[in-house]
DNA sequence: CGACGGTTTGACAATCATCAAATACAGTGG
DNA sequence: CCACTGTATTTGATGATTGTCAAACCGTCG
């Protein structure tokens, strides 16, 4: 990292460790990474990066601070779609001109830039990382998708820390059981499909129960090992679909 | 269409009317379609297409009957992750060794054939009609995340069907509102996240009130124009995210 | 006929939403 | 420093939506 790069250092730190834990074990020069983010851009907290249908000229990698995706009802509903956390990219899933899928606002303050040139193949290990970036991208859709439906409010929550806890910790953010999550009551129950009353009841039992506590914008989880046993219950795959 | 072809005409018919529609208005010589579809594989209804984690060797054009994405939890809960339909694409999201990221079973008996060359550029039509499928698979996702969130059983059965409506009618399987859905009212369940006891009760109140009729395999919408209405809710965009 | 998968019904319970208000807490300006 | 404002959290009372369990019904197929 040069000069201007420099001061920045604790701001990209993040994104440039989750995006070299994904180019791993493949390891590779980032270089590409590093020059590109001379020039982060900043964003307050609740502006909208994005409106559903905007052209996304090029990818941007989100450098600090969280955001959603969002999607809101005629009558007022609102759903949050996915979280955006430090060293995500925004705006990789279309090769031609790319389209703003949802809206995109920001829940913190935010630094931003452009996402160094993802098609220039030549950096095999850039695009590898991209490659899984859009791979855990997918897979987190999927995982909010069986929150919703499958799961109640107590697992819900239980599962959503948890995953945060994973991502963080691929960006370097989480190094023990507690870790940030600037999140209040109102959005998570957005996100969970739940009310704002419900998600603060759920999260006193939480709680109670020695779980996990959620307060301060600090998360703890205090058994990891057994939370993530019972949360990630993927039964082993059956041959016969409609078997019960 | 040449001589192989010709007797499966109909077959590929509704893949290749997809495609088309999606290449469009490109428009474009989607000539590389035509020669893959020489050899189409027949699934049968029920089988396991892929487990989580399998390789994908190369893309997958399911060219007729219906699959699905498929998380089961350990205690025998079962989510629908998505549904695909004739047209679809599966295994094209990742450009490098791509992986299935959730089990695909067969709903119906399918016919399948490898999807033709996506990496010969040359072909810009079949590119952005690839393009176009993955951006719609990401859209449909998040309908699904809206649905199990947000949405009452009621809407939820509603908002499915119209956009099963929406993409059958893309692959040319769907001229009125009256068309095909092979789906049990168990199925119906897990992609929705209710029982089965609940979807049917909920299908009788929408059948009663003149809404849609499901039944025999064969759903009817009965005023598609109030119901895209109703049901596709989207507020306009906002600029204070956090705004109620 | 009997078995099977799917649909339908009923009685009842649990989860979660709604509405309204109280409390806590940080920031702002006098 | 304190009152004032706004936002976030917490509590209580009540009701609606949805789940659970169990059984009956219905058509198809061997």
């Amino acid at each position: 990292m040069q000069a201007a790069a420099v001061q920045q250092c604790d701001l990209v730190d993040p994104a440039f460790a989750r995006l070299s834990a994904l180019a791993r074990p493949h390891d590779s020069r980032l270089s590409p990474l590093e020059s590109g983010l001379a020039r982060p851009q900043r964003i307050a907290a609740r502006a909208e990066l994005f409106s559903e249908g905007d052209p996304i000229p090029q990818p941007i990698l989100l450098l600090s601070g969280w955001a959603a995706r969002v999607r809101r009802l005629a009558d007022g509903r609102r759903q949050i779609l996915g979280l955006l956390l430090p060293g995500d990219l925004i705006g990789i899933a279309r090769r031609h001109d790319p389209v703003a899928i949802s809206n995109i606002v920001a829940l913190t303050d935010l630094a931003i830039c452009p996402a160094p040139c993802q098609d220039d193949l030549e950096d095999v290990g850039l695009s590898k990382a991209y490659d899984r970036s859009r791979s855990l991208e997918e897979h987190y859709l999927l995982a909010q998708i069986v929150r919703l439906g499958r799961l109640s409010a107590y697992e819900r929550i239980a599962d959503l820390l948890l995953e945060l806890w994973e991502r963080l910790k691929l960006a370097g953010l989480a190094t023990t059981s507690r870790f940030p999550v600037p999140l209040t009551q109102d959005l998570l129950a957005d996100t969970l499909g739940l009310t704002n009353v419900h998600v603060n009841r759920t999260l006193q039992a939480l709680r109670r129960e020695g779980v996990l506590t959620l307060e301060a914008g600090m998360a703890t989880l205090h058994d990891t090992a057994a939370l993530a046993d019972q949360v990630h219950h993927r039964a082993p795959p059956l041959k016969s679909a409609h078997a019960d």
